[in-house]
DNA sequence: TTTTCTGCAAATGCTTTGCATGGGA
DNA sequence: TCCCATGCAAAGCATTTGCAGAAAA
């Protein structure tokens, strides 16, 4: 427990948008002037691995950070301002009508990954298991 | 229509996999050993703008082409492999319990992302209409 | 001929790493 | 004291860009 670690989970807590590392890093900043970028980064790698945040990345290939829940949800991200909501649905149902309704998006298209063990690499698993 | 972008259309085409742009090069220099990587790049952002491909964001900023079907649907993505899958589904509904029935993949997370206009944006594109 | 595409290499942007220093427990 | 976190700078990786030459239309 650095101060530069408390200062990251300050500035995480304490907003509830999807900082980008800089905006994180430009808000400790203005507490701590002497934290690198560097370290932010590896504290954010930190808070990841042990899930108090998750990770968005973009399309260009940067990366928000969701310090409010870790869990993985929707998003509702903004093609022209690059925005990012959460959409607060309970069910996966129907959902582009519901985003519609309740945020007054125009939905445009949509990202949806799974993430999972593909059945080959279970058998790995399960070899490697047993050796 | 050059001969390497005939190249590109080919291993799309031939292939049923998302494959990297490495993936897509090396496929390529098979035939066209004088082909450059940027080509590649220059060729699938391309395709990407006409609509005739799309492309999947990995987790590791890389990304991988799915030259089969443009619109976004749900894909299935192996935690150690990396393989993808695109999920044949035809609703958002059940669709884990379905996945796991279908594919056999053990889901562990998923990442839904929806792209649109925020309200603000919507206004400002008006606006710009109007002016 | 005129435009567009190619290929090389350099540049970019975000992120990670190596390593020596320094503060925390 | 011992260890881990920090900060700087350099490296890394995927991708993009500038530009001159070459191919397409």
């Amino acid at each position: 427990m650095t101060p530069q670690r408390v200062a990251v989970l300050k500035v995480l807590s304490e907003s509830n948008t999807h900082l980008s590392i800089e905006e994180i890093f430009n808000a400790i900043r203005t507490d701590f002037p002497m934290t690198s970028l560097a370290t932010v980064y590896k504290t954010v790698a930190t808070l990841k691995e042990i899930g108090e945040v998750s990770e968005i990345k973009m399309t260009d290939g940067s990366s928000r950070i969701d310090g409010q829940s870790p869990e993985p949800h929707p998003h509702l991200i903004c093609l022209d301002c690059g925005e990012i909501l959460d959409a607060d649905t309970e069910s996966l149902e129907h959902l582009t009508d519901c985003l519609n309704d309740r945020h007054h998006y125009q939905i445009k298209g949509y990202r949806l990954d799974f993430f999972g063990i593909c059945p080959e690499c279970q058998k790995i698993r399960t070899e490697q298991q047993v050796t």
